[in-house]
DNA sequence: CCGAATCCTATCCGATACTG
DNA sequence: CAGTATCGGATAGGATTCGG
């Protein structure tokens, strides 16, 4: 039985939210949709603009993404009927306003990036996560 | 810190941190992290007490994510050598750290999930990232 | 220029069984 | 109680090719 839970503070965990909270994760998780956002926050910009900006996307996933964002109305996509198709894309403002938190974590990856690596090679260096030789027994 | 941001600026996109961030969502960003960094977020607790807070989650998934988030250095693992055995999972400092721009997300997913299933809806009724029928032609 | 469609591979993740 | 080991299905995502 769960003891612990809830000890002081506000109730800081989520108790039917998860699903949306995965379903948001599923789609900032994946391994482009925050770069196209990011890319998108300067303006609107067309499909090759984009696969320029981020450098190693493939059509693929560029149209892939492209589409779940406008589906979920992150982004409008507008295509202009010319002679050399051209087609823009831009962040609607719910679009923007995921940037906000999008870029929250951005700012904690920069801050925290270097302890985490440190970390990572010392407990490489220790066997942490890989050798079942840990067993930091505690002064008790 | 870095405050390394603008939201109107020239020059929105991260140059060379793109794989930072991109290294805290390929954490974040599977299935169970912030599920367990929420549940422990109330305190330190055992293997047993995780598994159960979580429902759909298996030892091997459980497992897996602690030892990558104890190789990062976002939570400690401390096992007491007892008859039976005990071991407790707690948050460091640089979890909490990474709760509050998990949290920051959370928030938006609640704010804004009714939002995006609505539009989610309606684009799946005018077939916008289904049919190719969408040309959408602007005034022009 | 802007995609769609197909193929193929690596990885994720759940289920199950076993160990100390 | 707290894991480890192995199998197998499902999926992400890259390369390539074709269409409008």
């Amino acid at each position: 039985m769960v003891t612990a839970r809830r000890i002081s503070g506000p109730c800081q965990s989520w108790p039917e939210d998860s699903a949306f909270i995965r379903e948001v994760l599923d789609r900032i998780g994946d391994k482009w949709t925050v770069l196209v956002i990011s890319t998108l926050s300067t303006g609107s910009l067309r499909y090759s603009d984009l696969q320029a900006s981020i450098p190693g996307i493939s059509q693929r996933m560029l149209t892939q993404t492209l589409k779940h964002l406008e589906r979920d109305g992150l982004i409008t996509r507008t295509a202009y009927a010319e002679v050399p198709p051209r087609v823009e894309y831009d962040l609607t403002d719910l679009g923007r306003s995921l940037l906000n938190a999008v870029t929250a974590m951005a700012a904690w990856a920069v801050a925290h990036h270097g302890e985490v690596a440190s970390n990572r090679a010392s407990s490489e260096a220790t066997g942490v996560g890989r050798a079942k030789t840990s067993v930091t027994t505690p002064a008790r």
